[in-house]
DNA sequence: CAGAATCCAACGTGATACTG
DNA sequence: CAGTATCACGTTGGATTCTG
């Protein structure tokens, strides 16, 4: 488990969940694997415009969490899939929550900047 | 409205949602004034173990983010109420997934220590 | 293909002390 | 009471280049 999480725990769980889903990029990655697993490059493209180091990093921090799986097949070109555990998949009602919201902020926005 | 969640509204309706909600505390501060407004050191003891300059800066931004109002009032000694935005209320049914989400994984930290 | 290595700038977060 | 000022520091996010 990770550090910023363990200490989050002591609290509130509210910010046990932002500890885990937090950080830029890491809630997009779970949408986009909830249509099922990925492979690196896929999901550096599906998630938009991040870098590799910092894709990497994040999916190193939701497999810690036990969010993600990550599986390594030994072939060549070597080939990575990224898919939801269990736990990742309960993530399901959340993404979707977040996305509404999101969206509905977005257009307030786009209100805001007409007027 | 904050750069960041003018740059993540380029990307996805999830990370503008993060971009206004993912700092530390944000969710928190939210929770607690559902109960109604609360002036800055109330806040502050309900929040948990976060300095004043710290609970400053995320206000702020809530506020720049419509999320909160802040409502000064001039007397002696000073009164500040903080108070959640419709918009801000608007954010009810995600905390309320963020706090499930979260205890039941710290139930399952507590779980998997204790195994 | 899936990253690792290296480097860096910007922030986020925090402690401490002070003030209108 | 409700902050602000100052300082410090670790983490994040990112660009770029390189590799098994």
């Amino acid at each position: 488990m990770r550090e910023p999480v363990r200490r989050a725990a002591e609290a509130c769980p509210v910010e046990v969940a932002i500890a885990v889903v937090g950080g830029s990029w890491k809630m997009t990655v779970v949408k986009h694997l909830l249509g099922g697993p990925l492979r690196f490059n896929a999901l550096n493209r599906a998630v938009g415009p991040v870098t590799p180091r910092v894709l990497t990093r994040q999916l190193r921090d939701l497999e810690a969490d036990g969010v993600v799986h990550r599986e390594v097949y030994p072939e060549v070109p070597p080939r990575v899939e990224y898919s939801l555990t269990p736990l990742g998949e309960s993530l399901a009602g959340l993404v979707e929550s977040l996305n509404t919201w999101g969206e509905a902020y977005a257009d307030r926005l786009a209100a805001a900047s007409s007027s």
